[in-house]
DNA sequence: AAATGTAACTAACAATTGTTAGTTTTGTAG
DNA sequence: CTACAAAACTAACAATTGTTAGTTACATTT
């Protein structure tokens, strides 16, 4: 009874991350997701609250991993290339985990009216813990002397797409992509 | 009379980018573009002929520019890496111009409706124009041996973003950005 | 002054939106 | 087999959507 109702409420929300990939949230509607769940739009209202919670919980959940992960890896004791790998493993790991979810996320995050200050929060916490580790790597010596903002977007905005890419490649497999990624991404493309 | 005409229906134009921008095209409704343009909602359509219309001018607009642009980067005869730069190049150039339209590129290309498959024809062009590049500076030697998908994806993603990225920045002087994002793509960030 | 064309306006439309109320079906526990 | 709760349904709501029709204000050309 309690597993029947989580799983359809799941369903529901899994549901509404991948109809949002592919429309946006403005797009979707409630009778959309009802079509897609195979019910009418008025029995969704047996399980979630309204469409705005929808949102919320899709983008927050995953927001908030990412937060918690980030805090773990700037605390290890270890340099920065290693660091920079875990971020990175940790994007890829999230991405395949969710990539519907990510999609929001990226892209629908301006609709969250009541929980966008949190969200916003998040995401400063997160890029400031990147910078942190990006500064530290400068100090160290690990890391080229190249601008600070233009390292820290041009590997930002690679990991926050990957959703758009991996569900594409039939399992590129998790460990290849992240040793490659790895690579081209700290090593550059230029023999 | 026909200049004022012009400079009207561009600033519509113009407005709505922004605006398909800050909330995406779905959630932008004609009276607020009309509110943003100081008008009534009706009266826009004196200067357009439908909501529709204003996402396909702006987004086809800029997919044709970027399709020209990397047809004549590919049939120029000079080394790989100098074509990668133009291609890195006319991605700062285009973006720096018309911020606005990238983003709507990039997030609602999905709304275009009957444009949809044109569009689609040319982002398929462009990405196998770019691919060529990569596969030729492979060949050739001047590219390291990752896997060409995920240099091409990782790349590229980096460009489509930055419309996120440009606006902030006050002038970082387009020629030293396409300089240390070449610097940075192309040879990465580990010392 | 008369005529013309552009661009604004008000009012309204049919369709669609998220959501609620009230009712019926369905599956399970006693 | 009965009782009950979970989850589906139908019908409807008030608000909002893109767009059209018809009208008015304004400037420019005759």
């Amino acid at each position: 009874m309690k597993l029947n109702t989580l799983s359809r409420k799941q369903e529901i929300y899994r549901t509404a991350a991948k109809l949002f990939k592919e429309k946006g949230y403005s797009a979707v509607t409630m009778r959309d997701l009802a079509a897609a769940v195979g019910i009418k739009a008025a029995s969704l209202y047996n399980h979630i609250t309204s469409k705005q919670q929808i949102l919320s919980e899709i983008i927050l959940d995953i927001a908030e991993q990412f937060t918690e992960g980030i805090d773990a890896i700037v605390d290890r004791d270890t340099d920065t290339i290693t660091k920079l790998k875990e971020v990175i493993a940790q994007h890829i790991i999230l991405t395949t985990d969710n990539p519907y979810g990510m999609a929001a996320l990226n892209n629908d995050w301006m609709h969250l009216e009541g929980k966008l200050d949190h969200y916003l929060d998040l995401r400063t916490r997160y890029e400031n813990k990147f910078r942190s580790i990006v500064l530290e790597g400068k100090e160290s010596g690990e890391l080229k002397d190249v601008n600070t903002e233009i390292l820290l977007y041009s590997i930002l905005t690679t990991l926050r797409n990957l959703y758009l890419w991996i569900p594409k490649k039939g399992e590129l497999q998790k460990d290849v992509l992240i040793k490659e990624l790895s690579v081209t991404l700290l090593q550059g493309v230029e023999k």
